[in-house]
DNA sequence: AGATAATTAAGAATAATTATCGTTTTGGAG
DNA sequence: CTCCAAAACGATAATTATTCTTAATTATCT
């Protein structure tokens, strides 16, 4: 008979380590915190463990940035903040909706496509890199 | 005297490529338009034009879909669609801006940020996709 | 022309990710 | 508990998109 499906030890770790954090982790950033408590772990686990989550639907993907993709536990529909200078990422909290269904038909008409999801991202200088900017503007000039 | 700039020939024709297609193409893509005509063309001066498009603001990154950036020589704000399947993206056509100045600043507000720019994309199966999806389903059953 | 700066081709290098493969672990059946 | 097949794993090779390096070429300026 069909019983809940366990997850082995290290893909129960790996889950664990990104729904633990709101950084939005890359498979890099996953590895070098669980390698210490786990020192047998391979990257290549990470990566396809992440891969499963993905599919699974467990897990989202946020996009690729800086060359790297970035992970998300949160699969419910909202935006995120991208820092543009160290490519931090904020989740924005969820509040009016700005894309409806009637949008999704409108989209769909236009592009001859079924839409399935979307996503919003917004682009910037994050407090830090905005002070960082004005300190090196000043040295610059 | 500092005079207008004209871009060298290489330049002008990958610049050129980008801007007669809609179908927001990757550098890959420009490369294998141009090489026919100019034989002595290298894929990483297709690269490096395209960084430099970007970083002068003459073409915009759409993102990174199917482990490929694709560029859009439209620079003005506007929302996409992107097909999980084939990886086509489209346009969709300029109607109303759901994102203002005022979630701009909500943004900020919340994420602690300095937000210069947002993107829009929506995600499905453009209709040949649906299409060959249907087949297929129709064969497996 | 001669000096200087920008651009390029070719290919090496890089970095993230994926695939391979032999081994280990897991979980259910007997 | 033991056996077995499937799933997961580590190590590492391979892939792939992109960037970097170098030397040559081309354009610009005087």
């Amino acid at each position: 008979m069909q019983t809940k499906r366990n997850f082995s030890a290290k893909r129960e770790a790996i889950y664990k380590t990104i729904s633990s954090t709101n950084i939005h982790p890359t498979a890099e950033w996953v590895y070098e915190q669980l390698k210490p408590q786990i020192p047998d772990l391979s990257l290549g686990t990470v990566y396809r463990n992440l891969a499963v989550f993905k599919e699974t639907g467990l897990v989202k993907s946020v996009g690729i940035f800086n060359g790297q993709e970035r992970f998300d536990w949160d699969t419910s529909q909202h935006s995120h903040f991208v820092c543009t200078c160290c490519f931090k990422i904020a989740d924005v909290p969820k509040g009016r909706n700005f894309i409806d269904a009637n949008l999704y038909r409108y989209v769909e008409n236009k592009c001859n496509a079924k839409i399935q999801s979307h996503s919003i991202t917004f682009y910037g200088l994050c407090d830090e890199c905005v002070q960082n900017q004005a300190v090196t503007v000043h040295r610059d000039s």
